[in-house]
DNA sequence: CCCAGATGCTACGGTTTTGATAGCAAGTGT
DNA sequence: ACACTTGCTATCAAAACCGTAGCATCTGGG
């Protein structure tokens, strides 16, 4: 896995170690947003994960899911299922003025 | 400039043209948030901003430039200088809870 | 017990993105 | 005229991403 970014370190791009600057790191990765976006509904497995993002390949899903575990946004459980963290259900949460700017997005755009 | 991502349309990633989707695969690439941010404080010029953004390639600032003008977030003016649209102000302020949640994310995380 | 099918992933190779560096054309100041 | 800055493009190399195949494990019959 090619290096996780946590807030209090330098991540690519910015080396103050700022929090939103991991953050923009982590969330600037492809599939990221949609991942933590289909976890919402609670435990999932690989395959169905897979599917719900529309058919993402497996290297890259299980990628990302390295990286988001390291981040402390999501676990897997024993019979292997994914799911967020409560860190990672705050996340999803920070994430709702999103879809409601790109909601607006359609009209102003 | 390799398809822009829009509202209603498919992107990478879905097919579905939902907006959220649309918003994903925009910001899902390298730098788009961090260059969202780094234009909060007004207009400002191709290399301050480049240097704003820990010198990033020009190569790469350019097509996100460019990419926040198709979609609709960003404007030149005639001095060339770069500045967010009042769109593009709204998706900064849908980031504020972000910046909150990576503030957090260093104490739990 | 044996087989079929499902699940969680890993290996591999090719394509796409991203990046570093150099540098050009136009504008500014002196 | 001259140096310096600014906005950006060209070129090539490195890194990220993706599609596909497939292996190991588990589950549910029969």
């Amino acid at each position: 896995m090619p290096e996780v970014p946590l807030p209090g370190r330098p991540v690519r791009g910015s080396t103050t170690g700022r929090p939103i600057m991991a953050a923009f790191d982590l969330l600037g990765r492809r599939w990221t947003l949609r991942i933590l976006w289909e976890l919402r509904e609670g435990p999932i497995g690989f395959r169905a994960l897979q599917q719900q993002c529309d058919d993402i390949s497996p290297t890259v899903l299980n990628t990302r899911l390295g990286e988001l575990r390291a981040a402390g946004l999501v676990t897997q459980d024993d019979a292997k299922a994914h799911q967020l963290t409560p860190l990672g259900r705050e996340l999803h949460a920070a994430l709702k003025p999103l879809q409601k700017w790109a909601d607006g997005w359609v009209r102003e755009g």
